[in-house]
DNA sequence: TATGAAAGTTTTAAATA
DNA sequence: TATTTAAAACTTTCATA
C-alpha cells in the first residue's frame, strides 16, 4: 500500500494535478527528465494507488447547482447496523459530495450540492426518513471563496 | 457566461467526470454520437467555462496527508478590508482545500488537509496571527466516508 | 535512461446531409 | 447548422539498445 516517492515523483504529481491535459513530453520538460522515466513513474504510482483517477472538474453554478450546504449531524445510535445503514444512504445520494465521521461532539459532517434550498429540503426529508439522527444543523454557503483538489505536495 | 446545454452535452459531461482518460471515440460511443460533434461540444463547453480543468485526483493518505479538519470560524469584523485580508491569507495557504462564506451564526467554514495534528496547529497559529477572528472550532475527521467531484447532472 | 517505431488519439479541414 | 468522412499532426506505449 505504501509507495516510496522521490523528488522526481513529487514533481510529476504536481504537474499532473495542476494540468491533467499535458502530454508526457510537456511533463518531462517541466520536471527536467524525459518521456520514458516519467511514463514508468506515472504507471507505478497509478498501480500503487497514489494516482487515483483522471477527471474533468466542472463549474457547479454554471450547471445549476446553486446551493451548497454543510450538514452537521449528531446521532444517538452508534452501533454497526446503524452506521452501515447511514453509509448506504449517503452513497445512494449523489448530492452528497463529501462525508466525514468526526471526533467529538458532532458525529458527521456532509457537504451537499443541490439546485436550491427546496432541493436541500427534499434531500433532508429523505435522509431523516431513512436513518434516525438525533440532531441536524445545516450551514448554507453564500460564497465558495476557495476550492481546490491540489494537494500541497 | 451562460451556456445552453442539451441532452448530448450533459451525457458528455457525465462521461468526462466519470473517466477523464477516455478517448473521444470511447466517449462518442458511450453517448451515441461520433468524434467530431463530441469534440466541438467539449471545446465549446471549455470556452464557456462549464468545463474548468482536467486533473488527476491523488490519494491524500498515501501522500502523508493524514489529518483533515473542518474549521468553523466566527468573526466580529465584517468590513471589506478584513475580508480581503482573510481571503488573501486563505489563498496563500495551500493546506486550505476549501473555504466558504456562510449565512448565519458561523461566518466561515474551511476544509484543511495537513500531515497531522501538529501541522494543523502550525496552520492555526499562523492564521490567527495574520487575521483577527473571534472564535474558532476545529472538527477533526476520523474517516472520510465519501468523497466525489462528480456532480449529479 | 534514451531512442525509436507501431498503434492509437486529437485536431483541423473538406464534403455531405 | 450539425454531422460524417478523411487525413495530418501529435501522443502514448512498449521493445530494444
Amino acid at each position: 500500500m505504501t509507495v516510496r516517492l522521490d523528488d522526481l515523483d513529487r514533481k510529476i504529481l504536481v504537474q499532473l494535478q495542476e494540468d491533467g491535459g499535458q502530454s508526457l513530453d510537456d511533463i518531462a520538460k517541466a520536471v527536467g527528465s524525459s518521456k520514458t522515466p516519467v511514463w514508468n513513474r506515472i504507471r507505478k504510482m497509478r498501480e500503487g494507488g497514489v494516482i487515483r483517477q483522471q477527471t474533468y472538474l466542472l463549474d457547479a453554478e454554471a450547471l445549476g447547482f446553486e446551493a451548497c450546504f454543510f450538514v452537521l449531524i449528531r446521532t444517538s445510535e452508534h452501533d454497526a447496523g446503524w452506521q452501515g445503514q447511514f453509509l448506504n444512504a449517503l452513497n445512494a445520494r449523489p448530492e452528497v459530495m463529501e462525508a466525514h465521521r468526526l471526533a467529538g461532539d458532532i458525529d458527521y459532517i456532509l457537504k451537499v450540492r443541490v439546485a436550491n434550498a427546496r432541493a436541500y429540503d427534499v434531500f433532508y426529508q429523505a435522509l431523516i426518513s431513512e436513518v434516525k439522527v438525533h440532531n441536524v444543523t445545516a450551514l448554507l454557503s453564500m460564497e465558495e471563496i476557495k476550492s481546490t483538489t491540489i494537494l500541497p505536495i
